[in-house]
DNA sequence: ATTATATATTGCAATATTACGATAAACCAA
DNA sequence: TTGGTTTATCGTAATATTGCAATATATAAT
């Protein structure tokens, strides 16, 4: 089918998820890398960055934009984007929340 | 074209979006959520856990196997599946070496 | 006003992902 | 051996994602 049936999860699974997938692209990993970096922040550079279309890096900073991880401001003729430090932080209490729920099998390993 | 054009992105970027992807379906949130939280985890458990036809999750369970993330091993007729602790602690390490990336703007906020 | 520059959107083609029924394989019990 | 249980795999259908050319839109410069 190719559809994912969201309503069999939790509103916490399903956002993971989402949010997840702004990583699951290593043109959005780069993305965020370089804006993660950079001082100045502005899409053009990013097409000469990264060897995609500019259609293309379009399309991804929308996703993230939608996302809610980066935000853009128009500056002139062109756009400025950078890290949301909300939306960042919250990915990271997320995803930490996630990972700190192991507990190393003191006795019951069970493979 | 659906294709994702990997030879322009570093092996870092391309891995560090493979590991996300384990994330990025709800079904697998759930699965490993479940996984981290059991003591005992038997496959069976997880059909009747989540809504899924036994066909998907065990398809789900094999991505997550083949990106390193959980193990299985035989258990009579049944299988057991666990986090892979190592796996784990990398994909630990990989994602806040990228959260802790961001320094805060302190006087050239872009937008 | 015209031209150049920068980004967004549209339309489309190709590949990837999700889901499940049917079936296979492997084990256990009687 | 036969039948029940459990998991994996195959085949297939439907939806999602990726990528880009073409085009639209908006600002800046001359």
């Amino acid at each position: 089918m190719g559809i994912t049936k969201s309503n069999l999860f939790t509103e916490e699974q399903n956002d993971l998820a989402s949010l997840a997938k702004a990583f699951a692209h290593p043109a959005r990993i780069a993305i965020i890398q370089y804006l993660l970096k950079a001082e100045a922040c502005i899409n053009g550079h990013l097409v000469n960055e990264l060897g995609l279309a500019q259609a293309t890096i379009s399309q991804h900073l929308k996703e993230l934009k939608t996302l809610g991880i980066i935000k853009g401001t128009i500056e002139g003729a062109s756009m400025s984007y950078c890290i949301n430090p909300e939306k960042w932080a919250e990915m990271q209490r997320l995803l930490n929340e996630l990972f700190d729920m192991y507990k190393n099998p003191s006795g019951n390993s069970c493979c």
